[in-house]
DNA sequence: TTTTTGAAATTTGTCATACATCTTACAAAA
DNA sequence: TTTTGTAAGATGTATGACAAATTTCAAAAA
């Protein structure tokens, strides 16, 4: 038949409405973060709903972060926090974690972390170098045998530099990424001969220009050790 | 008072450890997407909980996009899309519009994107060029004064771009940035002379690089359109 | 006065029941 | 074979009741 007749029924529930409504008040601001909402019963009055519907339309809203609800205090707008943003994405790669994954993780960081590195070069203050500079000293004290720890510093070092960049985009699109190398590095049999040494010296290298504030040279060590790290990954990489 | 005495309660709600619980099954394989779960009865029965709790638990996992509850049908685990995942990075992007993310933005696309491109131009397939070709047709085409569809045709083919990398992550970091362009776009004031002119003639060499595979030039002429557009910014940006 | 205690009021969390509405399956009718 | 109607099963919403946490405030204690 012809498209005569156009929808009627809008496909959401009532709870979804009631969920958009309040999405929408907080997207445009006309409540903001810190704001106690109405008690429960006083909303039902207001959008005319039951306490059934209105409390699962709270529910998802908490569930995406966009509120926080106390038993026996009441319902606040919060400022949706980065964890919160990022949480899904995490879950998202978490669920697709396969060999596909790892290689377009190390062709992300090959990518991106040179620039970083670049970057961070220039903005980075001297609370960042302290934090860079523990987080070396932690990794040199670090038990080679506590891969565990080891790719945890690691980790915290390479993130570090990314926030040295002041940029939180940086940091967003990166965090997923390296919350996943700790299981990369499951895979890869035990420790590699002389490789702690190899990468260590060049971790230096890399602190010393972000420390001389040296771009150039930041860029050109950050390449050398994800270059490294590729072949690492494809030839000791457990395909299974 | 010393802290000699640790916390009893975990502090979550009945429902959100039902939600814990479905999550962790999830996250460990145990269901698989497309399968259906019990009705809310046998829900109720296997948790021993009541509708309500159940519901309000089944109510977060929806919003998270991790399942997908019918009407009449039933509870079905979903494969999380990459829009659900992104979501709240949109949402978190949104909120914190501001001149200061407006330059995180360009800063960021100034890190990645030619390296972006220096990647495509080697991964791209004849379909990507296709699509790319076709944007800048369509661009091209396009009234100067409709600023809001050229932005929009700008951004389909950067992302399209980034697509023909062939990686996904590249995708997910680069599209809430994008997704806060057509916003920024809008801050400048009118047209600017020639300046059609000269990006089209940078897309136009863009395009030939990836055509021709030669990634060292799509670096090239990528870092051109991007300086171009930081200048841009940075002259016409409406600071008020 | 200041601090502590206790009770009441308010608010959210959970339970139970009932009914509405949508989907699905299947049998009856065309 | 196709269509229609019906019944069963599923989720959506409404209502009422009580539990448990927080807040408030006044009374008691120091």
């Amino acid at each position: 038949m012809e498209d005569i007749f156009s929808k009627i029924g809008t496909g959401l529930t009532l709870s979804q409405k009631i969920e958009r409504k309040i999405e929408e008040a907080i997207r445009q601001k006309k409540i903001l973060p810190g704001t106690k909402l109405p008690s429960e019963k006083e909303l039902c009055a207001q959008f005319a709903v039951s306490r059934t519907a209105l409390r699962e339309a709270l529910r998802r809203l908490s569930a995406r972060g966009l509120i926080d609800i106390r038993k026996g205090s009441g319902i606040y707008i919060t400022e949706l926090k980065i964890e919160d943003a990022i949480n899904s994405l995490h879950l998202f790669y978490d669920l697709r974690f396969n060999s596909d994954l790892i290689i377009q993780i190390i062709e992300v960081r090959r990518l991106f972390e040179p620039e970083i590195a670049r970057l961070a070069a220039v903005n980075r203050s001297e609370t960042d170098i302290k934090t860079l500079q523990k987080n070396l000293n932690d990794l040199k004290k670090c038990d080679p045998d506590n891969t565990q720890l080891e790719v945890d510093l690691i980790n915290r070092f390479h993130m570090n530099i990314a926030k040295a960049t002041g940029n939180p985009i940086v940091i967003i699109s990166l965090e997923p990424v390296y919350s996943l190398l700790p299981r990369m590095r499951n895979l890869i049999y035990g420790n590699i001969e002389g490789e702690k040494d190899y990468t260590m010296h060049y971790q230096e290298e890399l602190m010393n220009a972000l420390k001389a504030k040296d771009s150039k040279k930041a860029y050109e060590v950050s390449v050398i050790l994800l270059e490294r790290n590729m072949e690492i990954y494809s030839k000791y990489f457990k395909t299974k």
